[in-house]
RNA sequence: GGUUCCGUCGUCUAGUGGUCUAGGACGUCUGGUUCUCAUCCAGAAAAUCGCGGGUUCGACUCCCGCCGGAAUCACCA
């Protein structure tokens, strides 16, 4: 039996969310319902410079996309309100007093070009700069308008990461970290430390920038009093080429474009998953229960994984056919409705479903039906060429395809009724008869009724298409030779 | 530069001393399914397990060194 875990993604409204970023949300929703606990969505707005207007409705946006609905947070508030950190800087505040009184931290009036001119110095000298060595002597009272800082005191560090394993740090790397800013908001460093606490977070989880100043965090849960919760550093995604880390630069998209770009949610969510974590079985394709199921951070592959869309675009396919097969063609055709082309709304709603029906398993990307449908909706443009060059029919003269042309006609006409199976009786029945092979005769019909570089099946073309719209566009084909 | 992490097919990975002449998936290539495209099926190529030492009867697996890559060292998160 699991203890309930309360874990959070703590973004900053800085912009979109992108592949790069996104699985320090998912992780901490897999963990927090396989243990029937709880995530928290709390939005570390803290620096007022790098605030974007809208980026909290982008984030919310793609979260909701891709099902991680959060228990606490924006919009459905929650026990522990406010979840923007620029609401709650008296909090912050109340605890760097606490330390302030306790002698763990001061005020500090040292002006930033003071703390340059300590910096170049270090550099010149080659030696690491560290704050706390050049703490001021004799701080003054804290009032508003002064940073504080926190009095590191050196000394090593052991605990133990739950990807990365045992870790150990030795005093160098502890430092005078400043909880509260000049402008009165706190850093990262201390908010999300006070946060945590206040929110009973039992698992934070982030990518593995935070691993080395991890050793700070550790000294002020310490100062604080607080229990530390489980560590989980999560690896990098890796840019597509390089060895950095997939960013903004690299032109990572947001998550959502590739809502947009016809991307399922169920194949996002499961190519994410898996991008860096594995549960040691040959499966590949996750339900979002499933994950929540099998997940487990131990498994977290603990190196970067290079983010390649080619697997994502594989695995939408297998989700656009898992879909059609287990929920059906109505259940598909409903996350499709924004992907046809405009012609399509002129149509009844069934007819579009039969022809998704017909062409899903071509399909990678819901966008694809775009390219891939016009010909049901609209009569191509007839271009002779694509009859005259194609690979089989080019030995035939222009003679002989109008002459086979007007049998394909007349044959089709008759045909009873107008369904799949009949019309593969009349094509078989053509085939004989005209003793011509299947890539000859097939090739002609479908090249002629579609104009396109591919279609489905025949048979099924044609029924889709209905009788009149079929031998229409053979007859307007058979008049322009 | 200091500190820390990482290193198995092109890519994501399985693998915790012998069952590994290293398994799966994507991608690539070849064949099959009465036309095309795709699906599906069958098959192939693809990793001297970063390199060098050790420990051991035996190492991808343990130890040491080296090399390579990455992260971090802000009044950003």
């Amino acid at each position: 039996m699991f203890m309930k875990a309360i874990t959070r993604f703590a973004p900053s409204p800085t912009g979109y969310i992108h592949i790069g970023n996104v699985r320090s949300a998912i992780y901490p929703y897999l963990v927090a319902h396989q243990t029937d606990g709880k995530m928290i969505l709390r939005i570390e707005d803290t620096d007022r410079g790098r605030y974007v207007e809208g980026a909290t409705e982008l984030i919310e946006d793609t979260l909701k996309w891709l099902g991680l609905d959060w228990d606490e947070g924006p919009i459905i508030g929650g026990p522990n309100e406010p979840y923007f950190q620029s609401e709650r800087t008296e909090i912050y505040l109340a605890w760097a007093k606490k330390l302030l009184e306790s002698g763990r931290a001061y005020a500090d009036p040292t002006p930033p070009e003071k703390i340059e001119e300590y910096r170049a110095k270090c550099n010149a000298k080659k030696v690491p700069f560290l704050y706390r060595n050049f703490r001021p002597e004799n701080p003054p009272e804290w009032e508003p308008g002064m940073p504080i800082r926190f009095k590191a005191e050196p000394k090593e560090y052991s605990w133990h990461d739950e990807v990365m394993g045992d870790m150990h740090t030795g005093p160098e790397v502890l430092d005078d970290i400043i909880l509260i800013k000049a402008d009165g908001y706190p850093t990262y460093n201390f908010a999300h430390i006070v946060d945590d606490a206040e929110m009973n977070i039992t698992h934070v989880m982030r990518g593995v920038e935070y691993l080395s100043s991890t050793p700070n965090y550790l000294a002020l849960y310490e100062a604080l009093g607080l229990v530390r919760p489980k560590l989980v550093s999560l690896p990098h995604i890796l840019a597509p080429t390089g060895n950095k880390k997939l960013g903004k630069r690299d032109g990572a998209k947001s998550v959502t474009e590739y809502r947009d770009d016809g991307v399922l949610a169920e194949a996002m969510l499961n190519y994410l998953a898996c991008l860096g974590w594995n549960d040691g079985t040959e499966q590949e394709i996750y339900t979002k229960d499933e994950l929540i199921e099998k997940f487990s951070v131990e498994r977290i592959q603990n190196s970067g994984a290079r983010y390649d869309e080619t697997k994502l675009l594989w695995m939408n396919g297998q989700w656009i056919r898992k879909i059609f097969a287990e929920q059906g063609a109505r259940a598909l055709y409903d996350r499709t409705v924004n992907f046809w082309p405009e012609e399509a709304a002129d149509y009844p709603e069934e007819y579009r479903v039969k022809v998704l029906s017909i062409i899903y398993d071509r399909l990678k990307t819901l966008s694809d039906l775009h390219e891939m449908t016009g010909y049901f909706f609209k009569d191509p443009e007839i271009d002779m060429k694509m009859v005259m060059e194609n690979k089989f029919l080019k030995k035939m003269s222009e003679a002989e395809i109008e002459e086979l042309l007007k049998k394909v006609i007349s044959k089709l006409a008759e045909v009873p009724e107008w369904n799949a199976e009949k019309l593969q009786e009349a094509l078989n029945a053509l085939l004989s008869e005209t003793g011509k092979k299947p890539a000859e005769l097939f090739s002609l019909i479908r090249i002629a009724i579609s104009f396109a570089p591919f279609s489905p099946a025949l048979n099924l073309t044609m029924e889709t298409l209905g009788k009149e719209t079929s031998l229409a566009r053979l007859n307007a084909v058979a008049r322009s030779i």
